[in-house]
DNA sequence: CGTTTAGTTCTGAATATTCAGAACTAAACG
DNA sequence: CGTTTAGTTCTGAATATTCAGAACTAAACG
């Protein structure tokens, strides 16, 4: 991984710097995303980076909170492993987790509002939005798993 | 506006602490999504919040950069009027400008990898998906105005 | 059940962010 | 063209974040 060293660096400031995450989650992820099994030990880490383990605990418990790491142990062993969440499945949760969370946010506005002006019809028309592309989601989602199947025949 | 203090203040952690801006950038948010027509001038946010010219002058500059508020000056006047961006098309394009950023992270990430294990095939397949749903973007529009059409009928 | 291993939580120093107040700019009024 | 109005940019203090190092916990080895 150590010809990767600069490009991680260069990446990281994209989730420092827009997604609002610590330096050391951002290149802990890319990081991840850099191994051919995507996959690291703590102990790695901490050596690669050359960073406290205060440092990767707090950054790996806030990247699986977020849902973009999971850990996984093996066979009994007390090590774990810490890898990108590449599941489908769960991608697709979260963007739908923020999809719910902006329509109620949306819908507490209006609540709150409670009047009946131009901007009002506007805000019930972006809730109208939200939930139309909420509703298309799973046809989406059903046709790309079509799409996968008919690749692997 | 002074009967919304208090709920403006709560909605307000939501973007400071799950949207890493800063508080003044909130408050103005939730300010003027409740106000009947969504607009307010400078020195209204700076008497309601008692907060200095630069907050909000800094404040005011994030949030138009991340296309959430709109400014506007009237016949000439000296004075601007700042609103909440409810333009259905720019929201749509905030959306679509994600997912293209989102394509280029994991594609450059693809890139890098040049290999050919079971994460580059999840990655290839995450980029399939970020592709049919912008692909299906313009469709879903589509039929949200037509919905929005049909109900002014 | 003492020891090791693997990681977590606590404490505080270094650094970054947020914001107030002052100095400044740019438009347009008179 | 001096003055006012409306906001921006600069400077630094207050506060928050990030992280290192130390103390701690919890699992499992022997």
């Amino acid at each position: 991984m150590e010809r990767y060293r600069e490009e991680i660096e260069r990446l990281s400031t994209t989730f420092s710097e827009k997604d609002g995450m610590p330096p050391v989650c951002g290149r802990i992820i890319n990081y991840l995303f850099l191994k051919p099994d995507a996959e690291a030990t703590f102990e790695e880490l901490i050596t690669y980076f050359q960073v406290s383990k205060s440092a990767v605990s707090n950054a790996l418990k806030m990247l699986e909170q977020r849902g973009v790491v999971i850990s996984k142990t093996r066979y009994g062993q007390r090590k774990r492993y810490f890898s990108i969440n590449v599941n489908i499945d769960d991608i697709l949760n979260v963007i739908s987790e923020k999809h719910i969370q902006m329509k109620g946010y949306v819908h507490e506005i209006i609540q709150l509002r409670s009047s009946d002006t131009e901007v009002d019809k506007n805000l019930r028309n972006v809730l109208k939005l939200i939930n139309l592309i909420n509703e298309k989601y799973p046809q989406i989602i059903a046709e790309f798993r079509n799409q996968l199947n008919n690749e692997n025949q």
